[in-house]
DNA sequence: CAAAACTCACTAACATATTAACCAATCAGC
DNA sequence: GCTGATTGGTTAATATGTTAGTGAGTTTTG
């Protein structure tokens, strides 16, 4: 029999499976033009900064560190982005579109704000504007300290033969 | 130079990033027990539901199937789960928690319910309240029907030279 | 009953996530 | 100027995400 069930919701869950809700509608959109959602996050990113570096570009698109230098190896590969050594110190890189991916984005881009457009009406832009309100203030309240539990020993559980 | 900014934030990404915001607190505690996110996922449901099928595993912790076959091989292995074909329809299978991880549920399960009260107090309940009621407006709503916008002829931007 | 359609889990191939470790370039301090 | 610490990007290894396809088992249909 199970034991006591947990008490709280999976907020982190709940998160997960509302971003799943919205995107699906968007997904098709964007792998119609051979095009995944973190080359995309990309994409639009650097087509509003105009250029960056691969660190700026993790903290803005929430992609860690070794996900995106294979990103943007492909990404390069097929003629998306230029990377290049940054002059006065050879540890730093920029990245920039090229003309080729100015012209997606500025084909791809106004599809998604018409996707957005329909999304909103279909929701209610009153909860839309609540939505962006709570989710500005929990990040907004996040970066304030919040204690972590103590831990006890580490057990070996995967290899416990009980 | 950059072609005209798109005018909606990007919702999607603003769950992610949020998701991020509460996950690093339960983090640690999952890998000090040396589980990954989706294996307590899984293990999470199972307490709660007793056994479930692949496909409901699928459903319930949001991962597919594909995924699902290479986690559940996994914990099968390290004696996390059992599976078991259902005696009726040899295609369906039953999957059941451990003795072992059971107990395991019962050591994590009250951390991550401390670590949940703590983040609801550094939040404010009001908050959280808010929170859940917004998301389950947004799940809710999803179901009705979005229409998907019409897509332009398919180009191979990928293999351009242009 | 037999063929077609369907369901379920799985495999395959590739992209990304995650953690740890590596390495060259730069910087801090002496 | 040299050593030690730091930074920025990368590699390695393993786990998961994503899409398409497979194959056995079951249900539907004629």
């Amino acid at each position: 029999m199970p034991s006591k069930k947990l008490a709280y919701r999976n907020l982190p869950h709940l998160f997960l499976k509302a971003r799943e809700e919205l995107l699906c509608h968007f997904r098709p959109i964007i792998t119609h033009f051979g095009l995944t959602e973190q080359q995309w996050r990309i994409l639009r990113t650097l087509d509003e900064k105009n250029e960056l570096e691969p660190r700026e570009i993790c903290e803005l698109c929430h992609i860690l560190s070794p996900s995106l230098t294979g990103v943007l190896s492909r990404m390069e590969a097929i003629g998306l982005v230029t990377r290049q050594r940054m002059p006065g110190d050879q540890r730093r890189v920029i990245v920039r579109l090229t003309p080729k991916s100015e012209k997606l984005v500025a084909e791809l881009g106004p599809l998604i704000v018409a996707q957005y457009k329909i999304i909103e009406q279909a929701l209610g832009p009153e909860l839309i504007k609540q939505l962006y309100d709570i989710m500005d203030q929990l990040i907004a309240t996040e970066k304030g300290p919040i204690t972590r539990i103590a831990l006890p020993e580490k057990k070996d559980w995967a290899n416990m033969t009980d």
